[in-house]
DNA sequence: CCTCCGTTGTACGAATCTGAACGTTTGCGG
DNA sequence: CCGCAAACGTTCAGATTCGTACAACGGAGG
């Protein structure tokens, strides 16, 4: 509780400040803001212009720009300055979307414009699609995931981070190092940790043996069985028993497959499984209650996404990754990266997967608080200020930021 | 405790704390709280700034910055909701009033107040600090930089995941899973990929034998040898030559330290050093002028962290960790979790370092003379090399086991 | 006890910052 | 092309702050 007041130099720094994120300044909203006079913060731009750290329009300042002094400050009113963001995702049914539709909603709440480019897990066809958006002359910057398995990812690498606009990878992550200037952008759902989370949850649980089954082909694959081995080592399980073969149903012999992993977690005493991708945990759900076999008390299951999940019956605790979140990120980071500039230190942005609890990994209980079977270790009595989220609560109603 | 009188060195350091901790002070309430007329406080401010320690402004001081010195405001009158923030820093006079500057800006900007508190690098003060900030009920959210390395981590992680507001922590990185709800979030700059970079750049000037040399005993170090031993299997350069000693003037025997790491640099035929702490760079620079060594030719040298090598002579080749945008990065985090809840997904955010090529890695360009004498087979020229990247190193991309 | 010297406090003119007024310029719409 | 309204910047005035000049205070040493 000062002084309200600043020194000059410090409502300089403020201005200079403002300017970087918002790319342009009026006065009179400066000066309202600061509780100055405008005169002053005219003073204060006319100074920083002959440093030649803004431009003076009219109207207010911009940042230094090389292309000739810019236009016309933003009246008042219009969110922010407007960009259109390119966005090439490899799939438009599947798993994207929820990352798409963050990403759009982002973009209105920036003000920014979106140019969604649906492409294939083919290198060339992003490529073909990354070169027309940017001869469109119409993106200022470029939201990617390609795919980063195969050969040739160096080059991939030094073909995106050499384009003429920023780009940031979605839910992809290059080498620790890139040979560009600035090192390149991601944002990506942490899926390691998301398994993890899964597997701790059945362990608290009173689960001593755990499989894992895996997609075959998914890029999120790589990053589950990281997790896997992790979290292995640390709460000493065995880390045998994955299966790497789609389970779903549309799958040829995927009755075969489940009926021969139910047959090593018999051998094996497992107890609990997670499985890559909802429609596969369903599958197995399913073919478990044909046999017999009640699903939380015989088999727990944790599903790794959550599209479906909650459908099923019963209804399948599931780890979310955090899609529209992913996508509403990338905007922004978007975004800040074109009003800063190149001079701002790239970010790379990991984002935890949420575990929504539901019927098929602990039995369904009553109102009356029981607290979980047997809890191991780690059981932090503390005072919760807010109880963990059960499954009910979790309805698909997207959190949307106010503005 | 002592008499109401302090001693002129007293008083400036004093003047030097409270500015730390507010980033400006106003001669008059300065002057007012320590019961000393406005001048004696001038004065003070006149020597402190002499040893650039502080900027003298109209009307009081503020901390040194770059360009047009200030930073912290209080904005005033807008709608944006008011939180206050806590932030406990292990240090308010090295490494972290960048760290606390940005923060300060980010907050005048969303808005909100910091609350800042020093400490130590010990866990009970630390914790004392934060219970005093709690239980003030004034803080909102709270900003935290623990020291990780000690005994009782997951302990430390635990009572910090219980505390009654979020956390972040800033350039600290708790373990991959914390037992909270929501996973600890923190920001931090990513310092093994800085020194990647400071070595990567040696390489690409031609380096083939590189040396490294740790400041014993900071956080830091363990991320700089990290990254160390990932560059130098990229590059395939050795790793042997690491020495773990400060080489500071101040310490004792820093120049046997030195002597003993040139003739180690000499017997293999080391041609340059990344040395974290730009003033224990400065010191080996020092050093080897005085031995006739000159600086870019005979040796290279690349300082890891860039508080005072711009002001070395020759202009010492940095690497900047991006401070100012982690504290930044934290308060806008941190808003966001206040805005929107614990239902928001946590992130973690990595920052990439800046490098800053000064005169002490690469010969200075001469327009008219010789090009550099014989120096390592590098190019004087601008142009960035393509160095070879390897695919799936990359920390967290997993490499796939077969069966 | 006295003097020397460094530090601190008061006084006051000079310098700086800020804001209001007002004539001039710029941008925008008809 | 013209006119209006907003924005700009020069000028002046009020208020605050700065720093030199000089006096007062207090400890160290002779």
């Amino acid at each position: 509780m000062t002084d309200d007041r600043l020194f000059g130099p410090q409502r300089q720094e403020r201005l200079m400040d403002e300017l970087r994120r918002q790319g342009s300044i009026r006065v009179r909203e400066f000066a309202a803001l600061l509780g100055v006079s405008e005169l002053t913060v005219r003073r204060d731009i006319a100074a920083l212009a002959s440093q030649n750290l803004l431009t003076k329009v009219h109207g207010g300042a911009t940042l230094p720009t090389d292309l000739g002094p810019a236009t016309q400050v933003r009246r008042r009113g219009t969110a922010a300055p407007r960009f259109t963001i390119g966005m090439v995702v490899p799939s438009l049914d599947y798993y994207w979307p929820a990352i798409v539709g963050g990403a759009r909603s982002a973009a209105a709440a920036q003000g920014v414009q979106i140019n969604l480019r649906g492409s294939t897990y083919d290198w060339a066809e992003d490529q073909r699609q990354i070169t027309r958006l940017i001869e469109s002359q119409q993106v200022q910057g470029l939201l990617l995931a390609p795919n980063l398995d195969g050969d040739g990812v160096p080059e991939m690498i030094e073909w995106i981070g050499n384009l003429p606009v920023p780009v940031i990878l979605i839910e992809r992550q290059p080498p620790r190092w890139t040979p560009t200037k600035n090192q390149l952008e991601w944002v990506r759902s942490d899926h390691a940790l998301g398994l993890e989370i899964a597997v701790r949850h059945l362990h608290e649980h009173g689960h001593r043996s755990i499989g894992l089954v895996l997609s075959k082909g998914s890029p999120t694959s790589a990053h589950l069985e990281r997790g896997w081995e992790l979290v292995c080592a640390d709460l000493d399980l065995s880390p045998d028993l994955v299966v790497r073969e789609s389970v779903r149903m549309q799958q040829p012999g995927y009755r075969e497959t489940i009926a021969q992993l139910l047959d090593r977690c018999r051998a094996a005493g497992t107890t609990a499984l997670v499985i890559h991708s909802d429609p596969d945990a369903m599958s197995v759900a399913q073919y478990c209650v044909e046999r017999g076999m009640a699903i939380p008390e015989d088999l727990a299951i944790v599903a790794y996404d959550d599209e479906v999940a909650k459908l099923a019956e019963p209804a399948m605790t599931a780890v979310r990754p955090p899609k529209p979140m992913v996508g509403r990120t990338a905007v922004e980071l978007m975004v800040a990266r074109l009003i800063e500039g190149r001079r701002r230190p790239s970010q790379r942005i990991l984002i935890t997967p949420e575990l929504i609890i539901r019927d098929s990994s602990i039995p369904h209980f009553q109102p009356a608080n029981q607290p979980a079977a047997d809890s191991p270790p780690g059981r932090p009595t503390t005072r919760r200020a807010h109880p963990p989220v059960r499954s009910s609560d979790a309805e698909g109603v997207p959190v949307r930021r106010p503005g």
